[in-house]
RNA sequence: GUGGGUAUAGCUCAGUUGGUUAGAGCGCCAGGUUGUGGCCCUGGAGGCCGUCGGUUCGAGCCCGAUUAUCCACCCCA
């Protein structure tokens, strides 16, 4: 039969068979962030149009021609969120925890949502983890968040993966810069692409991470940022690299890395894989002193980054990256005729009540068949129950593993029987783990 | 937005110069044990051969369009 529709290009549905992966990954990142002091956030999906032209930059891709928006039934415009350091910086505004303890420190997990075309490791709903700290300037603050992004990379497993850093300064020496850099270029106006005569005009910066050959050869020559910061973007820029190598973080300074969204300023980094194709940026981040007092707060500097999920989930197969199995079945019981149903479905929904995993047939199926499903379930024990047995209130239960069978006797306190049944196992697991050392 | 590859079963893929009723492995279901899983054996279900049009006596195969998907550019997570 032909599906009455299929899911929207670039999306991508989350199987059962794969949740227990984003469960891990979501609940690991979440638990790293809280022990740096970061709590996360919940912003809504959409947001206001304008948030985004002045968070994210007018002149920006991602705001020209990448963003979901329309307008609402009261004809405001609206703009599903492309990506999650506006929101949260609204929202921190919006409830003045910027007035309270500094820095303010949040994390999030998100869908974005971009119009491109999709390709290997780019969707148009896509899913980050983030995390943004509020309020302090100082390159402890980059080092910190770095450091998180590190650390939890590696928890997951992730090892081909590097760090680049860059600054690329500030709006003091920005400017200058820029000049400076307007000016080689018009020297070699007339060998530039067409983007990048268009770049010329209006954000010279850009021309350094054009791939075209001939823009790559002249952009080599080009001066660059980082040898033309002010003392302040130094001393940050130094302290950053001081800090990271205290903490025994590898780097590599890429003086080409520059960024799409307009609200970062001196620090600018990412981890790069080369293993999951083009697309190998997983994490991305930066310094951005100026978008709090943009978006109508304070004036107070921020760092953060935003980590691809499905990106994440790329680079770890591409690592053989280990992801925890769905916690496995404790008892399925096979009831054989219609009371012994019955009672299969009561004694699980009790066992259920006292926090054990615990299953029983609804398909109606032979005891072959039940016996083949509460395998594939990964049952660690299965419980036979026919009506006959059910009379005498006794049962055949089967340790899985071993084949070893037992009659039991089922009395109104089965399910603290069997948990005491589970314990024991574990006691002798542990037991014989032990007397194997 | 630009370029290239691909489209056959739930998944991974065969399918001869165009020729009867389109195949395999895995998965699913059932049987081999009238009440016991894994291994093995046997059988079964499941396909508008992406869609529309064209060429032809005849198209899964050739041509065109379209859609989807993959990869790359651009950009970014």
């Amino acid at each position: 039969m032909k599906p009455l529709t299929s899911a929207p290009k670039g999306t991508q549905d989350a199987l059962p068979s794969d949740i227990t992966r984003w469960h891990y990954i979501e609940r690991t990142a979440l638990d790293i962030a809280e022990r740096y002091g970061f709590f996360e956030m919940r912003t809504p999906t959409f947001e206001h149009t304008e948030l985004f032209n002045r968070a994210v930059g007018d002149t920006t891709d991602v705001v020209q021609k990448e963003m979901y928006t329309f307008n609402d039934k009261k004809d405001r415009s609206i703009t599903l969120r492309p990506e999650g350091t506006a929101g949260v910086v609204r929202a921190a505004i919006e409830h003045n925890l910027l007035g309270g303890q500094l820095p303010v420190k949040a994390s999030y997990v998100i869908s974005c949502f971009r119009y491109e075309k999709p390709q290997a490791g780019r969707l148009r709903e896509f899913h980050q983890f983030g995390v943004e700290s509020l309020g302090s300037p100082s390159p402890a603050s980059d080092a910190e968040v770095i450091a998180l992004a590190n650390q939890l990379l590696q928890t997951l497993g992730v090892s081909k993966i590097k760090l680049f850093i860059n600054s690329i300064g500030c709006k003091h020496c920005r400017p200058a810069y820029q000049v400076k850099l307007r000016e080689y270029f018009s020297s070699h106006k007339e060998k530039l692409c067409e983007t990048c005569l268009t770049r010329l005009e209006t954000n010279p910066l850009r021309i350094i991470d054009c791939k075209s050959p001939i823009c790559k050869e002249i952009a080599a020559q080009a001066p660059k940022m980082i040898d033309h910061l002010c003392p302040e973007c130094e001393e940050h820029f130094a302290e950053l690299r001081e800090r990271l190598e205290a903490m025994g973080i590898n780097y590599e300074i890429d003086p080409d890395i520059v960024r799409g969204l307009d609200y970062y300023c001196r620090t600018v980094f990412e981890f790069v894989t080369e293993a999951i194709g083009a697309q190998g940026t997983v994490c991305g981040g930066g310094r951005y002193d100026g978008l709090i007092e943009e978006l109508g707060g304070p004036t107070l500097p921020g760092v953060g980054w935003a980590m691809g999920l499905e990106r994440l989930q790329l680079v770890m197969a591409a690592s053989n990256a280990e992801t925890p199995a769905p916690l496995p079945c404790e008892l399925f019981i096979a009831p054989m005729g219609r009371a012994a149903s019955i009672a299969a479905g009561t004694l699980v929904q009790k066992l259920r009540a006292e926090g054990v995993s615990a299953d029983c047939e609804t398909m109606g199926r032979s005891l072959k068949a039940q016996m083949r499903y509460a395998d594939k379930l990964g049952a660690v024990y299965t419980m036979v129950l026919g009506d006959n047995e059910l009379a005498e209130c006794k049962a055949t239960i089967k340790e899985m593993a071993t084949g070893n069978t037992a009659e039991i006797t089922l009395g109104d306190d089965f399910a603290n029987e069997f948990i005491k049944l589970s314990l024991q196992r574990c006691i002798s697991d542990v037991a014989d783990a032990a007397a194997k050392l």
